[in-house]
DNA sequence: AAGAAAATGTCAAACCATTGACATAAAAAA
DNA sequence: TTTTTTATGTCAATGGTTTGACATTTTCTT
């Protein structure tokens, strides 16, 4: 593959040259100008980044850690992240880490060995240990990973809030809360808090709470314990799910064991991530606005590897979508 | 940060030793060992791979491109990929080209500078001119570039087949086809072929095709093509359609409109790539193993990248899978 | 004990581009 | 004409690793 020199040699200048044209430092003669673009056409050269890297100190490069890429809200984050980058001359390095401890401790490691300029995570990593000496700037979404990490949220507990006030409204009394485990995902676990608060506050003082597993998350499988669900508790009249998929499938045993929704029973999903618009009925869901939190990161994340500063939290309002599972 | 010169000074030793010791080339006494590894855990030091690379001509980057990472299929493309990409301890650097062929032609730019070791295509690329350029080993999954780069798709004419045999068992007549435009996406095409040539040998004459824009797929929403269809052919009774999210769209239709599936009308879908199982009522659809074809194609990219050879042409075979929207 | 072989090191070039410090030629000002 | 500017170049160090070519020390043979 050509280099500088090579180029630099057919066009008869030096090297110096034809970087500093490349790079707008100073004035070239025009003559050499068209010696120097005939060279670079005719080698068919372009500029090694990896050598520019090294010297600069600058890859271009961020890195996205994510759970999963085929959960409908991560894939949402991948097409929105990888979007703002690019629109910023900067390169995506996605790691997708299932859940996995270890995964992620490693990608941390290579992406530090990569000299990425910085890393979006919107994954687990309570391991904050490792997390000390990673030089680049981080930002996560949707997690909290400690206080000197700027974290852009939406407001879960409000969320929350909006579905219990909705299934409420249309009459529930009998309601089910469903979603991970409360170890694992502390912004989410919000979305309970805002949910059974809310009933509390209207009298109704039990809420049934359902946990799925992290199996189930990477499967997108939630089928034992919606079963499970129906029958512990067949008196159920409304349920919230902390995610669409889960919605989802409710809809789907739902429409299996022919209990109408939403007559029977409403069902209220989170996230409005492309798949609760699919839904046969349309699911009435929670919507993150994916798109300007992802925007905020990207935003966020360049901020400071340019060294400026940012908030340390952004927290973006959810908004209750009414559509034909709980009407 | 530590350099490779600093863990040296520290341990004593000059930096081909340690250097030496980490590429495991020439044995190290046992206390010079512990020098090193001491001095490397005080620094925290981690091998710079920008140098590395730069010296070894070798990123252990592959570039992947695809037109979207919220439609299904190309999400679990990307899980696929990512996961057996980092098995083998290459790195994913993702490229989003929204079926936009100028932001695909500026992406191989970039691969090229980025000195990736080989990529993995998804998107369209007619672009071949660029690609002849183009030094790095190329796969591509369900397109053909040309004759030199090795392709892997599904058997998309036998998936056509399969649905136009099971929409005719079922005892349909009146069949639809749906699905992108066929100056696109030429392996999706041969979908229609399979559909429409079974249905000739089978004495239906007439296969009506609708065809879906590129704006459609971006946006996941193909509601308006699905009102033409149904208004322009009521007398339909059996739909193939060339994905998933169009199908799950025509059933919400369906339900929307009250039309019974799969009493009035029966739907195939194509893919089975997580959306489908999530439909009320499920999709029957055609399995494409997407799992496995994401393993091959990472498996002959770096088969290319060390230099050894791969089939120009990989064809896995399909699979109806039968469920509630045409039973 | 002497020479050969093995073990353990050291030196310095190479990878490719950027850039501060200078050098020279050409044009403008005095 | 001489001195300043300006335009256009050149040289060489730098970034962090790897590695071929040697050098020295230790261990083994005979």
């Amino acid at each position: 593959m050509a280099t500088l020199k090579d180029v630099a040699d057919m066009a008869g200048v030096t090297v110096t040259t034809v970087s500093r044209m490349l790079n707008n430092k100073v004035n070239v003669s025009d003559p050499t100008k068209q010696k120097i673009y005939k060279a670079m056409e005719t080698l068919d050269y372009i500029p090694n980044e990896v050598a520019r890297s090294l010297l600069t100190k600058k890859s271009n490069v961020i890195g996205l850690i994510v759970p999963s890429a085929v959960n409908f809200f991560f894939a949402a984050v991948i097409q929105y992240i990888e979007e703002y980058i690019s629109a910023h001359q900067y390169k995506l390095l996605l790691c997708i880490s299932d859940l996995n401890k270890e995964k992620e401790s490693e990608y941390f490691t290579m992406l530090r060995a990569s000299r990425v300029d910085g890393v979006i995570v919107t994954s687990r990593t309570r391991d904050i240990d490792k997390l000390i000496n990673f030089k680049a700037p981080i930002v996560t979404i949707e997690r909290t990973l400690s206080d000197d990490i700027p974290s852009i949220s939406s407001d879960n507990y409000a969320g929350g809030s909006l579905a219990a006030d909705h299934l409420l409204k249309a009459g529930c009394r009998n309601l089910v809360y469903i979603g991970g485990s409360p170890d694992l995902d502390v912004e989410a676990n919000k979305r309970l808090a805002g949910f059974s608060e809310t009933l509390h506050k209207n009298n109704i003082k039990e809420t049934v709470v359902i946990h799925t597993s992290e199996r189930d998350f990477i499967n997108l499988s939630y089928s034992e314990v919606i079963e499970n669900l129906f029958q512990e508790y067949s008196e159920a009249d409304g349920i919230f799910a902390s995610n669409d998929v889960i919605a989802a499938q409710i809809l789907q045993y739902c429409y299996k064991e022919r209990i109408d929704v939403p007559r029977q029973i409403k069902v209220v999903g989170y996230d409005d991530a492309g798949l609760s618009a699919l839904c046969s009925p349309p699911l009435t869901t929670i919507r993150q606005p994916i798109m300007e939190m992802c925007k905020c990161a990207v935003e966020n994340i360049i901020q400071l590897i340019e060294g400026g500063t940012v908030p340390s939290k952004v927290i973006f309002p959810v908004q209750l979508i009414e559509r034909g599972s709980s009407l």
